[in-house]
DNA sequence: TGTTAGCACTCTATCCTTTCGACTGCTAAA
DNA sequence: TTTAGCAGTCGAAAGGATAGAGTGCTAACA
């Protein structure tokens, strides 16, 4: 039903959003003729403006303001008039060339990198354990009497705990290791946290070494799910709209909520870009949008890269980069 | 020569200082007289203000406002009158019972119970790595052809890395690990980073083995030092300051450079606390203070714990939460 | 000499009024 | 359906008046 705009009242939604992310001031039917549509009277200008406005596309802020455009216009916009725009790839992919470490420290770079390239506050959250597989469990003798217990995932991430060894015969660890490896490897953290381990009767001996295990990976899983990371926060004074301390105070109090920006950035499902926009869905984000996406390193899912900012963001930018970025990610040979 | 200051001069000082730290609104004569000194005049009180002003202590917004303490001031406030406040040290006590598995999550917690008792936005520092001492080094054999690089501290954070191993012999990786040990256990990591490992001729085998080795602590001292945490820094907009957009600015422009406060929080050899008022020192710290003190474990230092918020802070109980959990976080058993 | 009451003076914050300009919506004509 | 013209609305900026808060100064007092 939206769909059904005239030709006429696309172009004019589309001037107006866009001569409103440029000059963040309500834009006046004269400013669309200047620019967009000087063909047309601004008269005829104004009365599409009022249509769209009764349509819930336009707010006017008194009467004698032009008009700004409406979460829904927003969204409109994004639907509708972002194509795919080309920032360059270069800059971006000649960040990224050194070796990393660990995933976090690729994304995390990432998310610095975003909020520069785009100018606005990037958030990124790394996946939860559903999708991280364990590669091997193995115990480290350190002859104390204690050993370290090692997580080998699959991006080589590992965990290191000191466990006390209940029980010293010489081949002990190696047998752990074999049971441990038996009963870990291949599994995602979730399975094996959520899961009874049977020891057979003849095993007992182990069950305290597994008990031990497994809460170490508990641990790992707890300090890892769902964290998230605040990248170029202060960006936000460089936009007009913080002239207006509420807006700073909304903004920040929702950047200091990691609880919020997780569950603001996780519930799509399948969808792979996840935009949202102002108060539409009640999250308390108004006059600011959130845009993000989930990123993969070598086709596994490793988390999600957004960014945060006013309503009026440059969508095309933001979504450019962000497309961007993943296909850069994704592609990089360790 | 701060110490000419008579009696009444000095109770005057505390009295506006702590008026402006409470009400944080120029104080008058009138205010001084009603609640510390109510039998003198107000002309008596004018006078010595205006004395004090003189002398560099006190600042005047405008003729007819009361006056506002000045850095000097504050600092003079301080050094003092300002002494230990005990502060519910058991419910500082009760936030840290539970486990933890590295010194970062430790001295983390700490960060975020500080900036909620203070209500101070709290950063952290991590030491660098002068003085981290490495227990052990261990290759651990994943038998495909490499292995994980394991670095063992005295605080039992290990750091891995996948390296390649040259030559499978039966014992290699056994050998390498009493080298590995030989070499370097006991020593900082600086001192491992920049020294020079003569290996003997016979050992050459060896030498692609520990410039691996090298590379990989090398760059886990480039990942650990000086690493600064940020707790709480929405916490500003509870301030009266916060009206002020440019105070806003200043803050989440301080707090976001971390380069910044690190310097700002290293410079002072062997003092325990460091305290930074206003624009003191010409580090762009105008209205605001930092307080920061160095953590230790078990008497090895860990890191720095510092609060930042405007320059007229809570003293006392910033300096009491800081010296408590100093206690705290050094006692611990772990 | 130090302290005090009294008073003139200064400056801000607030409120009101006026003016200017920016846009719009409406109407009537093309 | 489009357009020119115009009246009407509203906000932002500027100016003026007023009230209130505090100070500094002076002259008297202990």
């Amino acid at each position: 039903m939206d769909d059904k705009l005239t030709e006429r009242k696309k172009k004019v939604l589309q001037a107006l959003v866009d001569g409103y992310i440029t000059s963040v001031e309500p834009i006046s039917s004269g400013d669309i003729q200047e620019k967009y549509l000087p063909n047309v009277s601004t008269a005829t200008i104004r009365s599409e403006l009022s249509h769209l406005e009764e349509m819930g596309y336009l707010i006017k802020p008194h009467v004698s303001a032009g008009r700004v455009p409406s979460s829904k216009a927003y969204r409109y916009y994004v639907e509708n008039f972002v194509e795919d725009e080309l920032i360059d790839l270069e800059q971006l992919r000649k960040n990224i060339t050194k070796k990393y470490d660990s995933v976090v420290e690729i994304v995390k770079d990432s998310a610095k990198i975003v909020s520069d390239v785009t100018n606005y506050t990037s958030m990124l959250m790394i996946a939860n354990s559903d999708t991280l597989t364990i590669k091997d469990v193995k115990l480290l003798d350190m002859f104390d009497g204690t050993a370290l217990v090692l997580i080998i995932t699959d991006s080589g991430v590992i965990k290191d705990k000191e466990i006390k060894l209940p029980k010293i015969e010489d081949n002990y660890v190696e047998v752990a290791n074999g049971l441990l490896s038996k009963s870990f490897a291949g599994k995602t953290l979730s399975q094996i946290v959520n899961s009874q381990v049977d020891l057979d009767s003849e095993l007992k001996d182990f069950k305290q070494i597994f008990e031990n295990v497994i809460e170490v990976l508990s641990e790992y899983k707890k300090s890892r799910d769902g964290q998230v990371f605040i990248e170029g926060a202060d960006k936000i004074f460089e936009y007009p709209e913080s002239k207006n301390y509420n807006n700073i105070k909304n903004f920040m109090t929702i950047v200091g909520r990691k609880d919020k920006l997780k569950t603001l950035m996780k519930d799509d499902g399948d969808i792979e870009f996840s935009i949202k926009i102002g108060a539409e869905d009640g999250e308390g984000l108004d006059n600011m949008a959130l845009v993000s996406a989930k990123y993969h390193i070598k086709g596994k899912e490793v988390g999600q890269l957004g960014v945060i900012g006013p309503e009026r963001m440059d969508y095309k930018k933001v979504l450019s980069v962000l497309k961007q970025l993943g296909k850069i990610i994704d592609n990089l040979d360790d």
